[in-house]
DNA sequence: GCTTTTTTTATTGTCCGACTAATGTCCAGG
DNA sequence: CCTGGACATTAGTCGGACAATAAAAAAAGC
């Protein structure tokens, strides 16, 4: 029987003490993220990396909408809309009299995009990240082994020039992550599900976070294009079982430097 | 070059003509599907489905928020809400001076539980379910080795009293739909991954609207009965997998059954 | 004539303050 | 003990104003 929550008074637990609005009209989420961009957005970004990392915890009941808004110094309207956001996701729900409310983990859309760029705002939990790798390792193989039999040749092509960048440049560089980005989404077009496909992109998108956790800590990695030419090759000569046993050891392989980057 | 869309003049094409805010106070959509609730969320919904059935198309500009609103007779308020329920799920995008326009579908996300469910609000593309049986294909036998391979007892216990429930009752009635779920819901948990629970209940939600859709056209389905049986033994016997394949056969099945009803 | 800079302007973004409606709580009455 | 109805609290909706933004148009500079 969850207790009256209001009952600690009014004292917001945001991670940050005030600075939502800063002097230049940006803020700050708790001291070296930034955020740029509209307000709505920004609350919904600092509140949604303040419930997964359980400052605020589910089943807790946010302090109401006046309470609220006045402490972060905006208007209802723009405090309103950053809650819908977070129930478009899953995190929150709101009724009358009884207030919004954090919903239980399980609810949460734990792989929408945005989501999933949160949790990597802080350290994400090792049994996420494992979890992820785990998701990966059943659903990227079979994405190769598709793409091996419906790609085009343009597709091909477009992975091929896309490598020839990640060769070039590494992931040290921004472009080279792109790159990476790029020939990762050209394989999922190839698969031809976009099902599949929005799933896929939502977690490249999130694993390229890690990526570049990688590159800022500059832990000795293995380089990562040797691994990407084997799925290409596989996949140019369609050879569905090679590309998903490539991708497969592929996976491994970022998984392996992933964890030892977090937990060297 | 998408050119000025606004040139249509103040002609907002909403599925129905007009009833968004009706008598009695709920909503009906365009004649039979009623929502009712909040109205920035049955506006969200409208315009979702709207979305989604190709009413606005990808790079489509909206008649600006003040038409919207008016030509709709709602508040501002209220349409920003819904606007912005869009823009969480990768639907819209708005900017000043530009407007609000419809993202290209590869970035939506389709495998949000909403979207998802106002996808099968109506009849969806079979290519879009051949799609998502893909999917499923990959994913769930995989979980089901998983949870053959993690499930406690406590876990097998729920999926056995689901299963008792399913057998007496059918899929017909909504408490054999509710016990169907409930016993995937109990397999998803015995993974022991939260992010391939996440994924799999939006997708197994959605699946449960075929469901819905057989029993009303009381299509001749085959008993999913003793399908869900072999998989639930040989989860109990950590047959990870026999696990696996008793789950590839049930979901080809489904797909057949599905697929038999929606284009017999 | 072309590029760069400034101005205009349409649209979303933000704000305020009031009123409405839903819903949990509490209390009186059966 | 249960039931129903009044009450209080909260989100929901409204409308109207002004600010900020970014695209487009106009002006300035080369």
């Amino acid at each position: 029987m969850p207790q009256d929550e209001r009952s600690t008074g009014s004292r917001l637990k945001i991670s940050s003490p005030r600075p939502l609005r800063g002097e230049a009209h940006n803020l700050a989420t708790h001291g070296h993220t930034m955020y740029q961009g509209r307000l709505h957005g920004a609350l919904a970004h600092r509140l949604g990396v303040d419930i997964l990392r359980g400052t605020f915890k589910s089943g807790e009941i946010l302090p109401n909408e006046i309470e609220s808004s006045s402490k972060l110094d905006i208007s209802r309207s723009a405090y309103r809309e950053a809650i819908r956001i977070l129930a478009a996701k899953g995190m929150v729900e709101s009724r009358p009299k009884t207030g919004t409310r954090v919903t239980e983990r399980e609810r949460w859309n734990l792989l929408d995009p945005e989501v999933l760029g949160w949790m990597f705002e802080t350290e994400p939990s090792q049994d996420f990240i494992k979890a992820l790798f785990e998701l990966r390792l059943i659903t990227e193989p079979a994405a190769a082994e598709l793409a091996a039999i419906r790609r085009t040749d343009e597709q091909v092509e477009t992975m091929r020039a896309a490598l020839e960048i990640m060769k070039r440049d590494t992931l040290q560089t921004e472009t080279g992550r792109r790159a990476d980005l790029e020939f990762h989404h050209a394989l999922i077009q190839a698969t031809g599900n976009e099902a599949l496909a929005s799933l896929s992109s939502s977690i490249e998108a999130a694993v390229s976070w890690t990526t570049r956790y990688k590159a800022r800590r500059n832990a000795l990695t293995r380089d990562p294009v040797p691994d990407h030419e084997r799925v290409f090759e596989a996949i140019e000569r369609r050879d569905a079982g090679g590309a998903r046993w490539c991708m497969e050891s592929l996976i491994r392989m970022a998984h392996e430097d992933t964890q030892k980057t977090f937990h060297p």
